[in-house]
DNA sequence: ACCTGAACACCGTTCAAGT
DNA sequence: ACCTGAACACCGTTCAAGT
């Protein structure tokens, strides 16, 4: 099934039929039958697959930066292959490698001092966050790459009345350069602080 | 063209095909083609009527106070309708609706004392939460649906190792109605409170 | 056990032809 | 201007038949 990956690869797992699977391989389409039960079965296969490739980083002591480092290990997987996260919502979230991270960011979230029941909305906000942000970015470049241009949604901002949107249209023309920052791990900071609270061992220091 | 609406609430938008509108319609499938330009035109039209119709809710005064009551609008309209998230991330998040939760996020954030980069930095982390909030609670209630019973998620986690997972098995069991309860807005407002610094009705300065 | 072609019930889209 | 059937190039999936 690493043809299956080599064509996600290529045109995005959207692309990906059964039937274009057969040809890659080398093989009629109805013989991959004997070895997927659907086309669903595939996907679940190789999203198994994927998760057990992702990385486990090493974890700080300090509960905060522990959930950064786990959440933030979890992203730069999924950005490497958003067609991931597009299953992963599609289908479910399983695997030992995302149990780890729900592991580690319910263990920190404890220690920071939240009942379980707490330390679980904290892992939720933290992955809608995280899933949101590599499904909006995912989609928003691949449009961008298939219109090699500006997007139908930039040029609508640059059309809007600055009378009624004064805030929106000041920031208009820089608005393509703005969206393209990488701003995931500041708003993850911002999210778990406002979570978690001041960090007490940060809280004398400077903070951005 | 309320009949892809029609067909969009009773079977989900990704079920919608230019041939079951137009036999809904009463109409050739070939017809449809002299109104809409191609099945991705058509999908782009409902969005903009849809956006149209969001509610705009009255705004609180204070900054913090007014950003909750924009995404929560924001939330709300587009829980009623999940599959137009879907089809916003999968297109764009244009139409004046929308833009006024943009413009009354980035006025707030900039009344709270951030620059008006900062400020788009803001709305970003705010709309990767929401729309994460959305799309992975729309999958996964469809699925539910679908399945009518525990997801396979559901049986994952409860047969994980408790030496390897202590966490996360000691709420296994729980983690199903956990999982149900909505907590967007407390999700979201920590996500403020960690962006914005502590909210200025309890403490003066404004910190961050 | 593994693979196959034929077939079924679908798709989106084009195009020449009708009113 | 509006609508149409025929046609093309695709889908996922089943099933009886082959080795």
């Amino acid at each position: 099934m690493a043809a299956a990956r080599r064509l996600i690869d290529r045109d995005g797992w959207e692309k990906l039929t059964v039937r274009k699977l057969a040809a890659e391989s080398g093989v009629a389409p109805t013989t991959l039958y004997h070895h997927i039960r659907d086309k669903e079965d595939l996907l679940k296969q190789l999203l198994d697959d994927a998760a057990d490739g992702l990385e486990r980083p090493s974890l700080p002591s300090d509960p905060h930066e522990r959930i950064i480092a786990a959440a933030t290990a979890i992203h730069t997987s999924l950005s490497a292959w958003p067609w991931l996260a597009e299953v992963l919502i599609a289908d479910d979230l399983t695997g030992d490698a995302a149990m780890w991270m729900v592991e580690t960011i319910l263990g920190a979230a404890v220690e920071a001092g939240r009942t379980p029941e707490q330390a679980v909305d904290v892992y939720r906000a933290i992955w809608y966050y995280t899933a949101g942000e590599i499904l909006v970015r995912a989609s928003a470049s691949r449009r961008r790459a298939e219109l090699d241009g500006p997007t139908y949604r930039d040029l609508y901002i640059l059309g809007l009345d600055p009378e009624a949107f004064p805030h929106v249209t000041s920031v208009a023309e820089e608005w393509p350069r703005l969206a393209a920052r990488d701003t995931y791990e500041a708003g993850l900071r911002g999210l778990v602080r406002g979570l978690l609270g001041v960090d007490p061992e940060r809280s004398a220091s400077s903070d951005a």
